[in-house]
Formats: structure tokens, sequence, C-alpha cells
DNA sequence: GATCTAATCTGCAACGGTTGCAGATTAGGG
DNA sequence: CCCTAATCTGCAACCGTTGCAGATTAGATC
């Protein structure tokens, strides 16, 4: 996602105007990595600025979604989650407390997929499952390195 | 999924009856490849069965699904769908139609994945993007052929 | 900075998918 | 064949999200 600033003006290019209710959402959302729901945005803005309205939460999201600042997650389980980070990047999602983290595969180009019958995949998401390192700790496991492929886990 | 005569099995084991509901859902979904929603289910057994209640639907696939015999895919705009393939496989989604369809990859392993922060891996689920054959030729563009990566196709 | 209009905000009602509940029915072990 | 727990059905409730309408406001224009 831009920073607010820019922003700001990508809303003005595009005839949309920037309130108060939005600068409060860009700020909230720059450099988030807690994939927040609609509510737990709702929550925080609510506090900074008192009666702002959960529909103008979903408004402004569902606006930056459409340009292509936001990407949109379908996690199981209920609410929609938002992600402003538009680089490519995947997700480990914890088994156990569910939480998002983000990830990065460097070598997805060359996965052999059978099967596409014609599709042409342009893109992929993957969500890695497993544990967390905190719910690991909290089962008494050993704890892991970073940069290691599936099979070293095995 | 395992085939009708053994989830009759596995419900007696568990303690569930088997009714003429189940069992014309066990034979909906085995081998089934559309992944279905509960809508779209309800749909079919309703022919076949006219008094079916959707709650029964939404019972019988949330105790497959509890059972591990159905997978639950929570696609993009609103209702799940049910997979009842769980061989390790993934999906390609079409971008234009929204058809989903199974691919196989087998080098998940080998994946490098950045900032695992601790987290332990132990499963992928990849959803390609892009278009599928159908939608493809529709806007006449050049056909593809099947096995090949994701780098291939830029 | 005053004016004007379209975009926005808020609150509420409606909507679609899913689940809880309760009373009638039935699978299936004894 | 009986008995009881599991299931079925229909309906109401629930939750996340969107449509609507009237009041408000950003920001272009003068």
């Amino acid at each position: 996602m831009l920073a607010p600033a820019e922003l700001t003006r990508a809303f003005r290019a595009r005839g949309l105007k920037v309130t108060p209710q939005r600068q409060l959402l860009f700020t909230l959302l720059h450099d988030n990595e807690t994939h927040p729901t609609v509510e737990a945005l709702f929550a925080t803005a609510s506090k900074l600025m008192p009666g702002i309205s959960l529909r103008t939460v979903y408004q402004t999201l569902n606006d930056l979604a459409a340009m292509g600042e936001l990407q949109v997650l379908q996690s199981a389980g209920g609410s929609t989650r938002f992600d402003p980070n538009m680089a490519e990047h995947h997700h480990a999602q914890c088994d156990r407390c569910g939480e998002l983290h983000d990830v990065y595969v460097d070598d997805i180009d060359r996965l052999q997929v059978r099967n596409l019958d014609g599709f042409q995949a342009e893109r992929a998401r993957i969500v890695f499952g497993g544990l967390c390192a905190a719910c690991q700790s909290k089962s008494n496991k050993k704890k892991t390195t970073e940069n290691t492929t599936l099979k070293d886990r095995r």
C-alpha cells in the first residue's frame, strides 16, 4: 500500500475525496502487518475518532482494494482480513491460534504443475499451515530455524 | 473422501447414524470434482429426495469435514465450497468465471521460504490465479500446454 | 473566503450464508 | 420388537456485509 500522502494524491486523482476518516484509516493501515479484520480496524479507529462508522471503514477498505492498494484475504472462519503488503508474498497461518504471518517464496516459478488442462496460471497464492513459534513453545517442542524447506521439517 | 460404503462404516464407528439423507449426500459427493457449494448440493439432493432440508446438508457436510473426509475451501465471494478430493492437491481458480480446478504440484517440498520466523510449516495450500481454457478462448488468446511452470507463461 | 455540487458520512434496514433450537421422527443396538 | 439417542425439519437468530437516504463536507471555482 502507498504511504498516506501518496494515497491522498491517488484518491484525489480518481475524483475521490480525502476525509479525516480516510486519513485515519490510511495511517492505521500503513505498514500494518497484523492482517486486520474490519472489526479490528473499526475498534482501533473508534478509539482515535469516536463516532466513526463501521460502514465508513468498509467503504474505505473496499475503495483501497479496488485501487489495488490492499490484498483481500479470505481466511477460514468468518471475517475477511486485509493486507496492505502488496509485495509478492505469501502467508503462514497457525493451526492453533490462527495467526497470519507474511512469508516470502523465491522459486515459485519453478513449480511443476500437473493437470492445468489449459489453465493459464499467472499468479499463485500459498498459505502454509503448521504451528507458529509461540504455539510451538506452548507445546514444549523444539525450535526451528529460518529459511528452510517443508522437507526439512519432516 | 471414502466411498459411500466405507463412510457408512466410519459413521457408525463414531456412533453416528446413517440415514437415507446422508447416504444420498455420500453418493453425490463421491468423486465429485465440481467443488460444490452447500446450495448446489442442496439443489441436486432436493431433486432426488424432495423435502430434504438445507439444514441437513449443512449438518452432514460439517460432519464429513470434522472427520477429515472433506476439504473446506474459502474462496472469495460468499459461500464455502467443499472438496472430497483429499489427495494432496491444489487449485486453479479462473479470474473471470471463478471456476475451481484441481491441480497437482510435485515439488512443494523444495520451496525456499523466507521469514518463517520459527513457524513450523507442515502443509501448503496453493491457489493459482489466471484464466481457464474456456475463458481464454472466449478472449481469442492462444492455447497453452499442460505441465508447465509459471515462468513459462511470462 | 463564499458558493456550489458531488462525494462522503452515519445509522439503520436488509441480505445471504450459516447455526441454534425444539419438537417430531427414526436408526439400529439389545 | 423396544427403546433411546441421534437425526430430521422448519424456523428464528446470528454475523459479516451491503443498500439506502438524508445530513454533512471536501474541494473546485469564482
